[in-house]
DNA sequence: TTAATATTTTTGTAGTAACAACAGTTGTTG
DNA sequence: CAACAACTGTTGTTACTACAAAAATATTAA
């Protein structure tokens, strides 16, 4: 059981790793890193609303200590906007920019057959096996 | 469908990420990374025989560019040997030592209830047949 | 043998991450 | 209200990673 233990550790760092890799190469020609692109994608979820960075790190895969500067990347390149919130002048809010948005957009077909292409090995029961397996 | 692959690729994401957390903290007291971690087990798995640093490279979970870096922490911790190789001379042997073989013992039974603890969730049916699904 | 090519590893450089300390703002308590 | 604590984000520093170029050795071909 220890053995088995391991291999499913290991297997999802390799799996991991593989995947990384990939949208790494699928990224590359918009110069964007996969926990830029990630940001991105959290603030597009958010329906252009701006919102705070401890927010953004809540749903970054990754727990960043720094997403400051990660942001301030995405900021040089005009993808994402930043404004000191006025309710709470701690928080500064986040927001996506038209660019950053049309970006994504063009990224979208490229990334969605680049995830197909990692998953073909599954059928689709598989798949449907495999989600409810990992999301333990 | 497209959904459903995103669904699976950020969920192995995820859990790798969280894996990886996990096993830093197990191996902070070692001052160990987890790459440094994953070399020192691909040497102790060659049963002290010397390999190459290509070879060390192909089993690691992610391909690194500057392996030789690594190699040298482990060198100044002497956990690890390396000697110019005689029949090839490009080459370096990379063994490891009695003490890296101890640090790794130490580590085994810390690193394998770390393992059982990020995969309680399933069932010993459901490890079976989530293994067979990520080797795919 | 010499030159050209391939293999294996190292190193220079620049960008990125981790960790801790810091600064500014808000909330709380006596 | 004043002092202290908590929250939010930034910055300094150090270490690590990726990429490309270089160095050393081996192999191949003319």
């Amino acid at each position: 059981m220890e053995e088995m233990n391991k291999a499913i550790v290991t297997g999802i760092l390799r799996s991991g790793a593989q995947i990384e890799e990939r949208l790494n190469e699928s990224l590359k020609a918009a110069q964007l890193s996969v926990p830029q692109f990630n940001v991105l994608r959290i603030l597009r979820g958010q329906k252009q609303r701006a919102v705070s960075l401890s927010v953004v790190q809540r749903h970054m895969i990754k727990k960043m200590s720094n997403t400051s500067r990660l942001i301030d990347k995405l900021m040089d390149k005009g993808l994402v906007s930043r404004e000191v919130c006025a309710k709470n002048r701690r928080q500064v809010d986040i927001c996506i920019t038209p660019q950053g948005l049309e970006l994504l957009q063009q990224l979208d077909s490229i990334i969605a057959s680049t995830e197909e292409a990692l998953t073909k090995n599954l059928s689709p029961e598989e798949k449907k096996h495999f989600l409810q397996l990992i999301r333990q």
